[in-house]
DNA sequence: TAAAGTTGATACTATTTAATATCAACTTTC
DNA sequence: GAAAGTTGATATTAAATAGTATCAACTTTA
């Protein structure tokens, strides 16, 4: 599932998709392919989930982009990840509430050394049901 | 701020927007005007800042009216009101995602004989600035 | 009771936006 | 080293969407 393994033309096959459209995904922050040292894409079959999940909300649901985006930026990483009150107070993204937090550059931070694409905040909440579901979890 | 004192076509004024769009609005589930038992619509002054407030989620911030929709319905309400477990089982507002509670006809319910209009569900969240605070002061 | 305002509904429009196509430069493959 | 594939970027397009105008029926105002 995790292993990098299409690169961009297999994906969007895949997918069903253009390439440019999986490249526009990307630099709207809805997903993190896994990128080679020449910086080419690969993607896994959790990507493809996850692109799948991202169509729907746009072409169904009717979410546009930014409103998609403005939804994972209310993630709530720092109950997720447990970072420290000091991490928090000077931390872009708990201060913030129009990216999700992968797509902030975290400086000398609890986030720091951590790779988004493994954590679990990025991987986990892909949608309003998960998020929401997270929610009921840490608000019984 | 709470008075419910303009009618329709002044709040039109007022908010420099015309009267079909107060009323998609409403449709729209963004906001809920006090009703005269004519069914004629008043506005107060808060009416008019909610109506400020979702100019800019629209037209600034680009989030299209179905993703402002999803993001109020990601309000955690059973946390605000404190309703009974038994109650959130059965609860749609609990148990969807794609309505803010106050869309949806509670019978049998906790919220069944409150008036939503006047719940601090719909009344202090009203965007994403502030429902991120919420979740931060909830979630230490 | 006449004039002005409101109701929900339908029809229309100007913009926006998701999605492509295409490009020259670079990387991989065979 | 030639062919195929990828890179980011720009330009273009088809469709969706926020916003209006207009309507007959109803309510309020004066």
């Amino acid at each position: 599932m995790d292993e990098p393994k299409y690169p961009i033309s297999v994906a969007a096959k895949l997918a069903g998709i253009s390439i440019p459209t999986l490249r526009m995904y990307e630099r709207e922050g809805l997903i993190i392919p896994y990128k080679k040292e020449s910086n080419q894409r690969l993607y896994t079959d959790r990507d493809l989930e996850r692109i799948h999940c991202i169509r729907q909300t746009i072409n169904e649901d009717k979410i546009n982009i930014e409103g998609m985006r403005r939804i994972l930026a209310l993630i709530p990483c720092w109950a997720i990840v447990h970072c420290s009150e000091e991490d928090r107070a000077a931390c872009e993204a708990y201060n913030s509430h129009n990216k999700p937090c992968w797509m902030i550059n975290h400086k000398n931070n609890f986030c720091s050394d951590r790779n988004c694409l493994e954590c679990e905040v990025y991987k986990a909440y892909g949608n309003c049901a998960s998020i929401k579901d997270k929610l009921k979890e840490l608000l019984k």
